[in-house]
DNA sequence: CGGAATCCTAAGTGATACTG
DNA sequence: CAGTATCACTTAGGATTCCG
């Protein structure tokens, strides 16, 4: 393709920092893991930090939070006695999940190749 | 392999983890900036810090040592005084600029709706 | 049970100054 | 030009304690 003078870039740092920001939200350590845990069905708070794993109570609420902000998941107190509150992925979230699937494929297919170049700059740089 | 009573959960956290990582490793706030900068021609540093825009020499130089330690960028240095280093995308690199630019596109269709969430949430929670 | 509040550490980021 | 080194600040995340 050849260059003119000056094309429009086909990015502008607008977006890209809004796919940046976007990709860090869901890049976390945490809310992957917890939308996952939610595709198959809703789950209530404790359940849900069963099934994520390692996470602490502090880190499952600011995540669910701001997956809730998002509009990714919706929360639904029941009001018995203790409480119970449910959290599921809304048809946003599950889009979302759906996308997020997608890019994990693609690291799984290009997986092995990235680790051997790691190894090889980490021996570089070792040696 | 038996069949369980429950289906497996088509996620094993091993695998989230690593999504998640990945996701981090290029959801940080410069790797897609300076992907996309380099989608169209190899750079050299000052150039590419230029075209990238607002980021600092020193994580313009941890963000390129990143992609290049995962095979995702090229350096190439020139042995000419004063010294020219190029930075160019690697296959690997231009395959995962191609999977950020369809998240993009996820990000534009429903930037909206992810935005009148958060107001929605905000303005109740200042309410 | 489902959080909130508090404290602490590590990592990401930016600014500045210096070097080959 | 293309970095490295250092410092300061902010944020992510974990551990612990307390509450309705």
């Amino acid at each position: 393709m050849t260059v003119p003078s000056r094309p429009a870039p086909a990015h502008e740092p607008g977006e890209c920092r809004q796919l940046a920001g976007m990709l860090s939200r869901i890049g976390d350590r945490w809310t992957l893991p917890v939308v996952v845990s939610l595709r198959e069905e809703a789950l209530r708070f404790n359940q849900l930090r069963r099934v994520v794993g390692g996470i602490s109570q502090q880190m499952l609420t600011r995540t669910l939070r701001a997956l809730e902000r998002d509009g990714m998941v919706r929360r639904t107190v029941h009001p018995t006695v203790p409480p119970q509150v449910e959290y599921a992925l809304t048809t946003l979230g599950i889009s979302l999940a759906a996308e997020a699937l997608r890019i994990g494929s693609w690291i799984q297919a290009h997986r092995d190749e990235i680790d051997a170049h790691r190894q090889r700059y980490d021996d570089a740089a070792a040696g």
